[in-house]
Formats: C-alpha cells, sequence, structure tokens
DNA sequence: CTCCTTAGTGTAAATAATACACCCTATATT
DNA sequence: AATATAGGGTGTATTATTTACACTAAGGAG
C-alpha cells in the first residue's frame, strides 16, 4: 500500500464576516501581531490543525481571532496560488457570515496572533495582508449574487427593522439605489415579514414600523428559487 | 520570524466532469488501479504538487487521468473532512466542467493510476471511492442551480443542436418535464441560439433546424443576471 | 404653528410566465 | 401510391410580475 507524499502544506481558513452598521456594511478585520504581515490588517484567519474539519476549524478560528462565538459561517472560495504565502505552500479556504451587530458586541482576540479585530468599512478597506483583498472582494461578489435570490439581508440587521433600513442595506450591497414602493411592495409580497405592533423609537421624524423576519415562511420562497417554470 | 508547522497534510483536486450522450448526463469515471480504493470506480483525482497552482493542477490530473485536455473546470467546493482519506489528512478541491462529446473522444489515462477512463450515466453510478459520491452530489447540485439562470447547457451539445436537444437536456438536469412552445419561445427570447440554414441529418422524420449558441449576445444575457430592477 | 424629515401609499403600462392542441413534413412500410 | 409513424413546429388568451412615477401623512424640533 503506497503512503501519501508528505509535502510541508498547510491549510488554512480564512473568513469574511459581514456587518452592517450605521448605514455602512462592514467587514470584520484584525490587526495580525505576527509575522509574516505583522502589523497589517488582515481577515480573520490562521491555519487549520491537523485533525479538525474545516467547518470546525473556521469556527475555531473566528472566535480565537476575534472572539465571536456561534457564527454560521459558509465556505466559499479556496484559494492556492503557489506563492499566496512567503513562507511556504498554504492553501486557504474562505467562509463567509452575515451577522447582527446588536449594540456593541465586544471583539476580543483570545490569541495573541491579533492584537485587535474591527469592523470596517468595506467601501473604504486599507491594504490587507496576503491575497486577503482577493478573497474579500470575492466574498462580497458572492454575497450580491445571493442577496438577489435569497433572503439573507435580515441577518445583518437588528431584529426588528424598518422597510427603510431593510432598503437602504439592499442598496449598499447591490450598489444601486431602488425604488420605495417598487420595493416594499416585493418584499411584503414575498410574505416572509411580519408586521409588528411597535414603532421605531428615537428619531425625531415620523416613527416607521417595524418588522420581523419570518422564518416559517422563508422555506416556501427558497423552495420555489430553483423553479423553471413548467 | 516564525515559521510554519509541518503537517503531513496534502490537497487533491477531484474532478466532476459532465457530459451529455445519447440523451443522458454522464459523467467521467475512472477505475483506480491504485490503492485505496483500487479496483473501484472514482472520480478522476489525484495529489497537487508542491509548485502547482489548484487550477493548473486540475488541468494536469484530469489530462492524466482520462486523457482531456483544454478543458474549461470551475472550482465548486472543498471537502476537508477529517477522516475522507484512509492514509490520512488530504484535503480536497472540487472542480466541474461541463463538456461535448464530439463523438467518440478516446478517453486513454497516461498514468497508470487510472486503468480506464468512462462515461458513467449518472442516473446510475456505482459506489464511489472515498467522499465522491458526495462530492458528485453538490457537483450535480450546483450545474442544476446554475443552468437555472446562465446558459451552461450549450456546452454539452454539440456545436449544432435542434431545440428539442437542448429542452431535453434541460429536463435531464432539471429533473422535470418542460412545455415545448413555452421553452422554445423562451430560449428563442433570449436571443442567445443562432439559427442556421441548415436542418437535422439522418433521422426518418421530419428534420428540425439546426441552433448554434451566440457567444456574442450571451454577455448581455450573463450581465443582466444580478439585477434587481429599479 | 411652522418647518423639516422620513413614512407611507396606488395605478397604469409593459413585460414575462403559464396553460394548452393541432397540423406539418420527412421517412419507412406496405 | 397510399398509409403509418415520429417528431417538428406554431399561437393565443390569461395571469402574474415588473416597472415607472409623485404626492400626502405623521411626528419631533424649533
Amino acid at each position: 500500500m503506497e503512503v501519501l507524499p508528505k509535502f510541508d502544506s498547510v491549510f488554512s481558513i480564512d473568513c469574511v464576516i459581514f456587518g452592517f452598521d450605521e448605514g455602512e456594511l462592514k467587514i470584520l478585520l484584525i490587526e495580525r501581531n505576527v509575522e509574516p504581515f505583522k502589523d497589517w490588517w488582515a481577515l480573520p484567519g490562521y491555519l487549520v490543525k491537523e485533525n479538525e474539519s474545516l467547518d470546525l476549524a473556521a469556527e475555531r478560528i473566528l472566535y480565537e481571532l476575534t472572539g465571536l462565538r456561534d457564527i454560521f459561517m459558509e465556505q466559499f472560495y479556496t484559494f492556492g496560488d503557489v506563492d499566496r504565502h512567503p513562507q511556504g505552500r498554504v492553501i486557504t479556504v474562505a467562509y463567509y457570515a452575515m451577522i447582527r451587530l446588536n449594540g456593541p458586541k465586544e471583539l476580543k482576540p483570545v490569541t495573541s496572533v491579533a492584537r485587535k479585530a474591527v469592523w470596517y468599512p468595506v467601501k473604504d478597506l486599507p491594504k490587507l495582508a496576503f491575497d486577503h483583498t482577493k478573497i474579500f472582494q470575492k466574498g462580497f461578489l458572492k454575497i450580491r449574487n445571493k442577496i438577489s435570490y435569497q433572503p439573507i439581508a435580515f441577518e445583518l440587521l437588528p431584529e426588528k427593522f424598518t422597510l427603510t433600513q431593510l432598503q437602504h442595506l439592499y442598496e449598499v450591497i447591490l450598489n444601486k439605489t431602488l425604488d420605495k414602493r417598487n420595493f416594499r411592495k416585493k418584499m411584503l409580497n414575498y410574505g416572509i415579514l411580519k408586521e409588528l405592533d411597535e414603532k421605531q423609537k428615537g428619531v425625531s421624524y415620523r416613527a416607521a414600523k417595524l418588522y420581523k423576519f419570518d422564518r416559517r415562511k422563508y422555506a416556501k420562497i427558497f423552495q420555489n428559487e430553483l423553479s423553471f417554470g413548467k
């Protein structure tokens, strides 16, 4: 029985975590505290351990570098250029997630690999370590694409939100303005929003109705996604 | 400067190559000639070399195991369960492609890893080595999904094809029957088919018009894909 | 009470999706 | 020559979806 060759090869995970705050789309970056790219901004990412599945590694790594737990991430692409890591061959599996920023969730790295973790507006990202800019871009395209046919925008909003907030989020991700009446008609027609008996508070203008995402009805929409008609 | 750990970890590529022949959707399988899973059917797949990008590795591996060259493949998922390979940790990056079977293209493995390569109908696949059944299924879902919003079906047909052949292909991939008139109307409306001055030959019934895929107009359709309206 | 800012609403027109059935034509058969 | 066979090819009415477009309503600030 042949034996596997032993390359000096390792895998890593990188996470593109989207948040929405103050009307801006943001991603989570860390400031690296180790070489290579010490002191650079980077996506939260690190090496997968020998006996760890990719999905679990992604959870662990995100937690260790940012303090965030229980975030559902989905794999979206694997980057394997030969020279993407200066110290050797590392292929990296990229994950993304969209999460709700309930107030200022504290970001506290639990390893010293990251000096700190911060939310960074995507429209003004700094230069990132490794090929992380490319990874971010591919992740951004992924959610832009996905939001067009799946109701994933809710993940980014607080549990209760107004239709204007929702529209604004779509506009930011799709990078275009939408018609207010058509947007509302369409959204409400999907039947996946539950209107609450509650209004926005603390605004100095007419308060808007609050809505919730109705997870039960989500399934129906999702089911139709692949339809080609008769 | 820290140094990367040296795990006994390797990456591999597995390819899910779709073809369409005799009205059936098929994929390319090899019969393995090496352990582990010697004598089993498997997806064409092998280890990535130390200084080889993933995309190039995919091309090389497909060629070596099946003799097929110049196939445009796209990465679709990375499988990294700890125990997916009996001899150690191997994560595998899966690629898919849809190709045209111009007559009986010969399949000749150029390494002894594969004893032979054959087209196998997807509706009657044997047990596959490793987690290849899972990989195939994910790849199949990928194309089923993609065909619903992108004109990729043409890749599977001969350059000149009839509308009935095209419809039949959609039906096989989507696993449902479509209405002939509606299908034609829709397809022709996309404006991505070029009608030829030529007819089907060798059939014992009224010969159908032949069409070609119009690559120039493809771009337009593709461009609209992400649209959310105004 | 006025101003400012955002909330909230309707309709007509165009386009796309669906359901549905019959005649046409090329070859093979007798 | 007539007939059988098998798939080729076409139209329309109905419904649902998408688009474009502009004003009044409410609430707080001053």
